[in-house]
DNA sequence: TCCTCTGAATCAGACAACTGATAACGTACG
DNA sequence: CGTACGTTATCAGTTGTCTGATTCAGAGGA
């Protein structure tokens, strides 16, 4: 069997790559991906929204809540997140980005624009935005999944 | 910014998802999704030759050498592969599969196939073909950056 | 008002990759 | 023929996820 009929194969061994590439952008600003991904997730919020819980934010980056929990620990650390409420089991805590996080956005966004602009991927806008549509489609299926 | 022009990130994050499942896929048999891929591209040797090296695997698989070494260790250890050569630093090492690694090949091609329909992945055949082809242009981009 | 069940957060350990360093082979060139 | 350099495989430690279990809150129903 051809190695291209093996389309989920290809997608986690090129993502693999570009994840190692992502990796490497961040690590110049002690964050990593998945981390980043969290501090858009919040950069996000609509005026009025008091923050997003721990659950929510692992639901809208796509890894295990206690995965969260621990790089929420390390964020915080660093001053870019605040944690409201009392914390433990079964309180739901308020995460949302100080103005270091906002900061720290800031500087991120042009290399992490620049990484995501389809040239960068070798793709034109159109690909790109091609590309965009399938990898919806294929959440949306695993999400059926569940 | 919207988060669909983030491009290389959603392929991060759905890749992630759809590894999830991979894992999940061959935990039953006792591999990973990677030692797959390694079994795979040993399956696919024509006639005539005599097994790939660590280094090469590495290449094909996209994952570092010395994480082909530990995952090939596993093999071996398996009976689902040979090592030639005295191995040692420097020494290539002819890595081949067995009769077993044929056979446990067999045995986990049905589910990773099914894995792999365009279907299973919410896609029209079409749209799986054009995955593929995205996706090996962002793997050519990523490999001229080297 | 009380009980049950679902969802949330924490705890603990495992794992499959990674990075960085090192030792030796093998090839090419002077 | 000897040297230098690129490649190969191994060694050692780290990391960012995972899984499984546990504890507790809160909502909903009887």
């Amino acid at each position: 069997m051809a190695k291209d009929a093996l389309t989920a194969q290809n997608l986690v061994q090129t993502a693999h790559v570009v994840g190692l590439r992502f990796s490497e952008l961040f690590a110049g600003m002690d964050l990593t991906p998945t981390q980043f991904a969290v501090l858009i997730e919040l950069e996000r919020l609509d005026d009025g929204e008091e923050g997003l819980t721990q659950a929510e934010l692992a639901r809208r980056v796509l890894v295990r809540p206690q995965s969260v929990g621990v790089l929420l620990t390390s964020l915080v650390e660093q001053g870019l997140v605040t944690r409201t409420g009392p914390g433990g089991r079964g309180r739901r805590v308020g995460i949302a980005l100080t103005e270091a996080g906002r900061a720290a956005l800031e500087r991120a966004w042009p290399p992490v624009r620049a990484f995501n602009t389809p040239a960068a991927l070798g793709l034109t806008p159109a690909q790109a935005g091609m590309l965009d549509e399938l990898l919806e489609h294929v959440r949306r299926a695993l999400r059926a999944d569940d």
